[in-house]
DNA sequence: ACTAAACAGGACATAAATAGTCTTTTAGTC
DNA sequence: GACTAAAAGACTATTTATGTCCTGTTTAGT
């Protein structure tokens, strides 16, 4: 239960190496898919997404490639596995959308909740930076 | 992402409606299945599960049913939950059984084993007396 | 013993999510 | 214009989730 997926196990193993990089260097998406063991085609999926968020900043054409969209210590791990897999939700009541219909009631609820913060609390305080080893 | 299933909801309904039944009443899996609006069938491989590892204790034949196997305030949630759902792993490495080939370079890894012993803590720390509202 | 009640267990069915692949388009370089 | 590399969308395969169904086994009551 509460299993990371491939994806973004993938996520995090790419922008980990990405940020192990020289912060000026452009690095190509089949480079990092062959460092880190991932499909490229897959990794591609991945990145876009990084990128929408500005996670990471891509470049087009010859000479294209990727960089960080940040300083390592600037992004948490929390953002990236987030970005990939959404936001952490161990319970849909906790989504707060009244799906919960028996809310009211649920005693269960509140440590939904608390589940979401601790969890969510951790990898806040986590860091590129940590992770590359810098 | 970290989302109970429904078997996980289904199992918390079924179990603490039971918590909230006399202690010496043995409750009909069709009542359980109709209070908590879970299909019967699927219930009842759920309370199997309980069964197996005495969760609940389950009687057979004509007047049969289940209780709880223990008082209500001896039964945590975590074993409510990875009765149906397994143990609670973030992420596959953390089962230590070396599926993550790059352990030894692996900085996310204590990140997941925190993320595992905090949610682990705080479900062992909610009795089903709780959630039951007894 | 017979019957009906109730859980146990296995096989099966369907739907959704996961984990990719493939092709075309767009943007940029030389 | 030719080439390079990411963006984007369509498509496919596999696995997991979510059940259903059927048969068997245990037990109580007559």
């Amino acid at each position: 239960m509460m299993e990371l997926t491939r994806k973004g196990e993938y996520a995090i193993r790419g922008i980990v190496f990405l940020a192990t990089q020289p912060a000026d260097q452009i690095c190509l998406l089949s480079d990092i898919a062959s460092a880190v063991d991932v499909p490229q085609t897959f990794l591609a999926k991945i990145f876009q997404q990084f990128s929408k968020i500005g996670l990471v900043r891509s470049y087009r054409g010859t000479g294209g490639g990727f960089v960080l969209g940040r300083p390592p210590e600037k992004i948490t791990l929390l953002e990236v596995v987030e970005a990939v897999e959404g936001t952490i939700t161990p319970n849909r009541c906790v989504t707060g959308e009244g799906v919960c219909d028996r809310s009211g009631a649920c005693n269960v609820h509140p440590v939904w909740v608390s589940v979401q913060d601790q969890v969510r609390g951790i990898l806040t305080k986590v860091t590129l930076k940590e992770l590359a080893g810098l």
